[in-house]
DNA sequence: CTGGCTGCAAATCTTTTGCATCCTG
DNA sequence: CAGGATGCAAAAGATTTGCAGCCAG
């Protein structure tokens, strides 16, 4: 991941917990994931930190913001191309590595990326209940 | 569209206007778009309502609801499967209809949908504005 | 009539912001 | 040592909820 003080911006234990916390972190966490997980060892951590951390990476293209959780921004530190499976039962996010180069809708928009959201339900919420109905 | 007295709900004047003005509707509007729009001249139309029937016909599968705008929800009375572009300045959203048949992702997820999201800017906001930058 | 629906307002939840103070570079 | 960063708390938005009264079926 990059380091903050290549791209112009000072280094401070704060952001350095959050750095630590997302390099290779596959679970797709929201801002209170991250707060929560943090403050445990860092007392003196506060929400707006985070969010002005994660802000300032996806600033600098080093994070991105993940909408497929209708409830809440999920955060990924992962920036290379790749799309996303949603279990709708227990929340989870898994990626999805498949290349399906998709052509463009014609239209006049320039087109500048696209994301695909799978929703499914795992195997372990399979298990436990009754194939979507509720949510 | 499906009429709220076939599916075992009440059909109000306020739900009457909701349905009507979502009816082939292709603006994607927020929960605050409707509202605004019908208390107009329906003065007596609350957010309360608003909410209540856009949950109730998305329990009836009659309204699908997007997350594409990270900043609010975003609903589709179209019902059939089909993705979405855009315009990461104006916020349009439009309909795109091709059918990418996606092979499904190998996981232990059972999958039951999928939603691809363009992102781009319109011709519109390109003639107006440097393309991306701020933001 | 009666239970579902409405409107209002208060509550929740997520995210943002103002500002005095702190500390990195 | 200057300006960016932090922490706190309050504010802003979006959405949900409690509840008394209303009205569609």
């Amino acid at each position: 991941m990059k380091k903050f003080s290549n791209i112009g911006l000072r280094m401070t234990p704060q952001r350095m917990a959050v750095l630590t916390y997302l390099e290779g972190n596959k679970m797709h966490p929201s801002a209170e994931d991250i707060y929560k997980s943090i403050s445990k060892e860092f007392s003196t951590m506060s929400f707006a930190t985070v969010y002005n951390t994660l802000t300032a990476m996806k600033n600098h293209g080093c994070l991105v913001e993940l909408t497929i959780d209708p409830d809440k921004k999920r955060f990924d530190p992962k920036i290379s191309p790749h799309h996303h499976l949603m279990c709708i039962h227990c929340r989870r996010i898994l990626d999805v590595e498949i290349d399906y180069h998709l052509a463009s809708p014609e239209s006049d928009f320039e087109i500048i990326g696209n994301h695909i959201e799978f929703y499914g339900i795992c195997t372990k919420c399979r298990r436990k209940k009754v194939p979507k109905a509720e949510e």
